[in-house]
DNA sequence: TTCTCTCGAGTTTTT
DNA sequence: CTCGAGAGAA
């Protein structure tokens, strides 16, 4: 298309990168208006003008900002501290450079991580340069923007147009049956770990043949490299990418064309990307595969804040983009405009345990504000319940719920506080969990409607031939399956064969018939009724509907609605293929924010929010640091783990407070507990001990810190007994009653009393009764002891005699490896580990 | 084919 | 303890 101007010339302007499947808003995307750039100019010289918020966007940043807003050539990396403002030097980057006319939207690639990140850039855009954010169709995900370019050239990496992008479970599903063709031991070698090292060599941009000999050993007796060469040959055969692929064959079709490679160099003025240090390496070949064409790269992110370092986030990226892009501009942004001066200074401090990293140091003109508490509890239970009392306190003193969130490490410390929290009747709402399309009844929908949009989509019609239960199991699908194979042809289509001929039981038969004309009615009736309407016939005539209402499970109802909302979020498409398209990469839950209401989440999932108070409970050593990070990934591990404890205190804008309990059932064991080493790590001056509840004297069970020092909060352990308290739990066990009889309440709640409480412990450091056994189960990782295994043998017999502090005094009736069971005086038979009991 | 029971494992999560 | 997945029984 010609365009009467010569420089910057909007390529979106009709050119061939518009693709079929856009989302609504993308396809009937208004191109920039003519005059678009006089009208930028203008809005510049004019900042009364009708554009006027592009001319006053410079001024509230602070110099820093400022400078990395300015920046707009060549390489810069802007090293965005906690609640340094970051999402706003990224968006009035944008809106600068749109505005002094240097590129035209769809000239700029901005990339994210999650669709949330991109919905909100593209909102803080729109409300800078008004409509002129609908232009750019790069803004998103990596991944959106992979199945972009792929979709347009998807013929010189050997796919079709339209190619179904797999979710995890479709790839397990695929995986499976690759094991089993090998006649590979699924128990031994599960498809599950398959995929994770599949999904891991491709974060590293790895295709099968490079993947290192060593490495494609290590799965399934050196099988792993075939299968992974298996699996890519299958996802071509059924034109199917996964996540993974995205990215990488993305990065190959660049690297094989490089026709294609200068195309999107002439296209990609302006390059910038959010929360770089959470990039792979695939995504940073891919990035850095973009940027060799203008150089102006602009990547924000912190790398106090990687947190991902699991899923193959390499920080290192980060540490070397100087290196890597050389002669750039590195701008440091520490002025934090969050969190009160003792929150920063805990954090800082906390932070500042870590070798590997770049360094900055937040400050804060604001108030000093409340010190950091931190808490002791004698069990999670009564922990979970000094909470709620904080959250109602607060609450009283005119806080809403939804200013104050829980985050915790890992997702089973959850359950606790949503037990207590139905108890107290507080309103809670967990962020995070499964993914709306995630969820069993979801995919089973979508299934139907795939088979329908696409008949050669096999692994759409097996997830569905026999759901609702009609009488199609394993052996029919065999059958069809065999058939397949034998005549070459997709699964609906052998299926049909199947059903004409005599080689099927009568029954199935006529089932399968059933099931085959109706998918043909179905997919006669697409192009006659909105798809949501479809949908619904579908979800009806299927029996899938009535096969919920059928349920009588807790959770029917609950998915019967997510159907419901389902079919809702279908009617905003073009058409079914539209809808599809991208429910894979761009549905997520969006959960309704509805009532006032306590957050209850993840520490991971808690990056990039900010709360006015955030409660961290659960810092022990196992939990947090996570035993398993420690274990797995020894000194990097625990530094990530310590990240994440920055992440989690940096939330906090006026209050922070942590939590470390004594005691902890884990797996159904009791396990006592040493408070965390990070607590340790918070500077003093900017902690306040409160011991809440009362506090006997006895110090905690197991002081010692197992090789890295004595702390200072090893003692501040105390008892405020949940024992006595009334049934609160619904069904009780015969264990919690006995408990329950025997702990050594101390009378509610409120017990105990304060006295000898606080700190009375902090000062003289007593060894620890059980030190002995402590010791015996460290485990050195560089030098340093960072992991205790829990895998050791006992060094309890039978016939020991023991004391435990809840269950008191008992004989230790059987012993496997370092788990005990011991016939309690009191208490009746318990199993635990041995490390809570002491010889007596 | 489907239901029930036993066994085992058991961070973090996006796309 | 608690959930999910696979193996045996109806």
């Amino acid at each position: 298309m010609a365009n009467p101007r010569n420089e910057p010339r909007d390529p979106s302007g009709g050119d061939d990168f518009d693709i079929p499947f856009d989302l609504p808003s993308e396809t009937s995307a208004p191109r920039p208006r003519a005059g678009g750039i006089a009208a930028r100019a203008a809005a510049l010289a004019n900042p009364g003008g009708p554009a006027a918020a592009g001319g006053v966007y410079l001024d509230g940043l602070n110099p820093e900002q400022r400078a990395a807003v300015e920046a707009t050539e060549g390489p810069v990396l802007v090293l965005a501290g906690a609640g340094t403002g970051k999402t706003r030097v990224l968006t009035t980057r944008i809106a600068h450079i749109l505005s002094l006319g240097r590129a035209w939207p769809s000239q700029i690639l901005a990339v994210t991580f999650t669709n949330k990140a991109a919905r909100e850039m593209k909102e803080r855009i729109g409300a800078m340069v008004g409509e002129q954010v609908e232009g750019m169709p790069w803004l998103g995900t990596f991944h959106s923007i992979g199945v972009r370019m792929l979709r347009k050239h998807a013929e010189l990496v050997g796919l079709r147009s339209g190619f179904t992008i797999l979710d995890t479970d479709d790839q397990i599903r695929l995986l499976k049956q690759l094991l089993q063709a090998e006649g590979i031991d699924e128990k031994r070698w599960p498809a599950r770990l398959l995929a994770n090292t599949i999904d891991g060599w491709k974060n590293r941009g790895l295709s099968p043949s490079q993947v290192p000999a060593g490495e494609g050993a290590s799965f399934a007796n050196g099988r792993g490299q075939k299968l992974y060469t298996d699996y890519q040959a299958r996802l071509k055969a059924l034109n199917a990418v996964d996540f993974g692929d995205l990215l990488l064959e993305s990065i190959r079709l660049l690297r094989e064309n490089a026709d294609v490679l200068a195309d999107y160099h002439r296209r990609f003025r302006y390059i910038l990307v959010d929360e770089y240090q959470d990039t792979n390496v695939a995504q940073y070949l891919w990035l850095r595969l973009l940027a060799q064409g203008s150089h102006n790269v602009c990547c924000v992110g912190d790398d106090d804040q990687s947190i991902y370092g699991w899923r193959g986030a390499e920080v290192d990226n980060i540490l070397r983009f100087e290196s890597d892009f050389p002669g750039a501009t590195v701008v440091r942004l520490e002025r934090n405009y969050r969190s009160t001066g003792h929150i920063l200074g805990a954090a800082a401090h906390l932070i500042a345990h870590n070798e590997g990293r770049l360094g900055k140091t937040l400050f804060s003109e604001g108030e000093t504000g409340e010190k950091v508490t931190v808490t002791g509890a004698w069990d999670s239970q009564e922990e979970a319940r000094a909470i709620g009392e904080e959250i109602e306190q607060i609450q009283r003193q005119g806080s809403t719920l939804s200013q104050m969130a829980i985050l915790v490490r890992a997702s089973f410390q959850m359950r606790e506080f949503e037990e207590r929290f139905v108890t107290l009747g507080l309103n809670y709402r967990v962020v995070g969990g499964p993914r709306f399309y995630e969820r069993a009844e979801i995919r089973d929908a979508l299934a139907y409607l795939r088979v329908i949009a696409s008949p050669t989509d096999d692994l759409a019609f097996e997830r569905i031939v026999n759901v609702p239960k009609r009488g199609l199991g394993d052996a029919a699908l065999r059958q069809i399956h065999d058939h397949a194979r034998a005549a070459g042809v997709p699964l609906v289509e052998a299926a049909r064969q199947l059903v004409g001929s005599e080689a099927l039981k009568p029954k199935v038969r006529l089932t399968l018939r059933d099931l085959v004309g109706s998918f043909d009615r179905w997919r006669g009736q697409m192009t006659s009724m909105p798809q949501h309407e479809l949908a619904e016939i579908v979800l009806d005539e299927s029996g899938y509907t009535e096969m919920w209402q059928k349920d009588r499970s807790a959770e029917a109802t609950g998915r019967l609605d997510n159907l419901k909302e389902l079919v809702r979020a279908m009617e905003p498409f073009e058409n079914l293929i539209g809808f599809l398209e991208h429910i894979s990469l761009v549905m997520d839950t969006e959960g309704a924010a509805g009532q006032d209401a306590v957050n209850i989440m993840t520490l991971h999932s808690a990056k990039g929010l900010e709360f006015e108070t955030v409660f961290l409970p659960g810092w022990e050593e196992g939990v947090f640091p996570n035993q398993r990070a420690l274990d797995e990934q020894g000194r990097a591990g625990l530094e990530e783990e310590r990240r994440l404890a920055y992440v989690g205190i940096t939330r906090a804008r006026r209050r922070a407070k942590v939590f470390f309990a004594s005691n902890r059932r884990i797996h159904g064991l009791w396990q006592s507990s040493v408070p965390s080493r990070f607590l340790d790590e918070l500077s003093e001056s900017d902690v306040e001990v409160t011991e809440s509840r009362g506090g006997s004297g006895w110090g905690g069970g197991q002081s010692g810190r197992y090789g890295y020092g004595p702390s200072r909060f090893d003692e501040a352990q105390t008892f405020g007994s949940s024992y006595s308290t009334p049934g609160w739990q619904r069904a009780q066990n015969a264990a919690r009653a006995d408990e329950r009889g025997s702990g050594p309440s101390g009378g509610g709640y409120s017990g105990g009393g304060r006295a000898g409480g606080a700190g009375s412990g902090f000062s003289d450091s007593r060894p620890s009764r059980y030190a002995a056994t402590a010791a015996a189960r460290g485990r050195v990782i560089e030098g340093e002891l960072v992991a205790r295994s829990s895998g050791s043998a006992s060094s309890f017999k039978r016939g020991d005699r023991v004391f435990h502090q809840k269950f008191g005094y008992g004989d230790v009736t059987g012993v496997e490896g370092n788990k005990l069971t011991v016939q309690f005086d009191k208490a009746g038979e318990k199993k635990l580990v041995d490390s809570f009991v002491a010889a007596v």
